[in-house]
DNA sequence: ACCTGAACACCGTTCAAGT
DNA sequence: ACCTGAACACCGTTCAAGT
């Protein structure tokens, strides 16, 4: 009984779409990459992301979910490790979606469904930090600023590459600073 | 003798565009913002804009001097304020340009023009850092570290906009906690 | 030297028409 | 239900033509 036959193809189809999707976006970019070179390479033609997605940002979204859900499984392997390791950890595994850090940032302000995806983004983000930071022993009363912080440095080390060693620099100090005594000749 | 006339009006004309743009790129976008609709808001044609400018990036960052000088001759007047107060302000000031931020950003990867102003601004930003940083106590070997913590932090704050209370934590936190003693009860 | 109107290639999106 | 070709309004930019 074929009744309600292949959805098993519509999601593949799909997928295909953000798996393109999420190539082009991240090593070529969002304003960069036309619908019709989306299309291409998935194989369908480009009215046909519009039988998927509402619009490009729709899309976009579903890129962002994708990528998400991979770099969370692949963090819990992680969550074991030192404090300062994971972020730096994070900072390594992030640093390829730069662009899209980009385009989140850019479209948040205008489009609405980006918007909402980055304000659940940064409870998530947060909500870990503040579990790392407590851990490493921050203060109560300084935890909600010191997450910030922690979330801005980040953010800005996905924006701005810096050699491996400046970038351990400025993750031990984030980390270590709190606690009393930890290096600084 | 009019032989060089009105070279004055040139220059004019120029800023008028470079004033229109400012304010739109500011408050709209850049992506938002159509070159007809810049050269509407200027009078004059769309493609006279293309006699000033060589493209819409060369007219960017022509704005992007442009809020640069005028930010740095306000900045000079607070130059004496407690650290703390300064970056606070600078945060401030900044924060009605998180349009024009997001956009160096988006395009430094694929405008050279863009990507050169970008560095250049980080150099000047970074010098200013430092300084303030080594004036509040931080030692030497934490110096650089410490100086890109503190332009990423003031990159978030523009970016992720937070009550005037929240953003003071932070700051104070970012300025206060390596010289001792500086409360947290 | 300075400015313009017409044109170009491209963009995201819509929609009537097909299966 | 799913997909398409043709069309729409708009975009940044070019260029021959005007003064």
């Amino acid at each position: 009984m074929p009744r309600n036959r292949r959805p098993q193809d519509r999601e593949e189809k799909r997928q295909e779409i953000v798996r393109a999707a999420a190539t082009l976006f991240t090593d070529v970019g969002y304003d960069e990459t036309s619908t019709t070179k989306i299309a291409t390479a998935a194989g369908v033609t480009t009215t046909t992301i519009y039988w998927y997605f509402a619009d490009k940002d729709a899309l976009l979204v579903a890129v962002l979910d994708h990528v998400l859900e991979a770099a969370l499984a692949e963090a819990a392997l992680h969550s074991q490790r030192p404090w300062a390791d994971q972020v730096l950890w994070a900072v390594d595994r992030l640093e390829r979606y730069r662009r899209l850090v980009t385009v989140v940032h850019a479209r948040a302000p205008i489009s609405e469904s980006i918007g909402a995806w980055h304000d659940e983004f940064h409870r998530l983000v947060d909500s870990m930090m503040v579990d790392g930071f407590r851990d490493a022993g921050v203060p109560e009363s300084d935890l909600d600023a010191m997450t910030k912080i922690g979330v801005f440095v980040v953010e800005g080390l996905l924006m701005h590459p810096q050699s491996e060693q400046d970038r351990r620099a400025v993750v031990t100090l984030l980390t270590g600073q709190t606690r009393r005594g930890s290096g600084s000749s």
